[in-house]
DNA sequence: GTCTATACCCGGATAGAC
DNA sequence: GTCTATCCGGGTATAGAC
């Protein structure tokens, strides 16, 4: 078997490349994906996109590779907790339609590039020393800060820094 | 001006109420609600619906106001903080549809009865110690632990009774 | 191989007749 | 109060032209 024999993901032709980063740019702007507008944006048919791509969820799975790594790299940037937390918030801010696809909902994991998932994850489990119970409370309390600000759930006049203070540092006692 | 003549929500007709209780139904066994299914539900065509309330929106909005007031009479009954999440946890995972519709996505604010968000809220604000910041703090990690995992996102071996207690140790110092 | 046209089934919603 | 007929928008499968 040759190293590249991997089922999950099938290798993308170049073509398809191309049409996961339309897909990954209507999903910036317009907030989802359709497969009919995503053809249009390409200047073809949508069926021509079912040549390159086996449907919708493949797309979404090679968006959320992608962005897997993406993210990662910018968490493994951050040198304490802070910056830990401020580089999840401001990620979820600058690209939220993404953040919502890596982490609301059932993650199509069979689909994925095996290890990004994961390595987007390592430095939260390196941030709480170890421990996996703590590790999983300070990723739920991320997740939820993002997720109630994006969806507008506080008032606005709320202090979110001075939450997400308070939360880190009772979570980490930094 | 009469006490009912309130814009927000419109009285809604018996056969109004039977036709959100349908829904309501629809919702916790199919996980969502389609207006052609619950047309079916009640024996009657899609477009008779829209006689009685103007669309899906107006459906889900009673929904909603309906379940803050349920949770809220749960949330009311904890006696300490430990308890408050024990039934917030609770109350997620018996009805984890009507859990998302309540508290993902933006809300409808507009279409709900009044007071019926801020009920539901009030428990975690008091159990904060009256601190927004701290009790912003609280929420989002509950919020977080609730939707990570409805989405099975935490590995099946994971201790999620540890991982509560955990946070909710850290953030309130129980 | 790459595209197109066509069509099927699902969804929400509206107009107008009974 | 309910109906039928209809429109628009989705994802997607198939057949066939180039």
């Amino acid at each position: 078997m040759s190293p590249d024999s991997a089922v999950n993901p099938p290798t993308l032709s170049p073509r398809a490349r191309e049409i996961v980063a339309a897909a990954r740019e209507q999903l910036e702007q317009e907030g989802e994906i359709s497969m009919r507008r995503l053809a249009d944006r390409l200047g073809i048919k949508a069926p021509s996109l079912y040549k390159h791509l086996p449907g919708k969820p493949a797309v979404e799975a090679a968006i959320i590779s992608d962005a897997f790594l993406e993210a990662a790299e910018r968490f493994e940037a951050a040198q304490t907790l802070r910056e830990l937390g401020a580089a999840y918030r401001a990620f979820a801010l600058e690209h939220p339609h993404v953040y919502r696809l890596l982490f609301q909902g059932r993650l199509p994991r069979e689909r994925l590039t095996p290890g990004a998932e994961a390595r987007a994850a390592a430095p939260v489990i390196a941030a709480a020393g170890g421990d996996p119970d703590r590790a999983r409370a300070i990723f739920a309390f991320a997740h939820g800060m993002v997720l109630l600000e994006l969806d507008d759930r506080f008032p606005d006049d709320a202090d979110l820094e001075a939450a997400w203070a308070a939360g880190l540092q009772s979570l980490v006692g930094v």
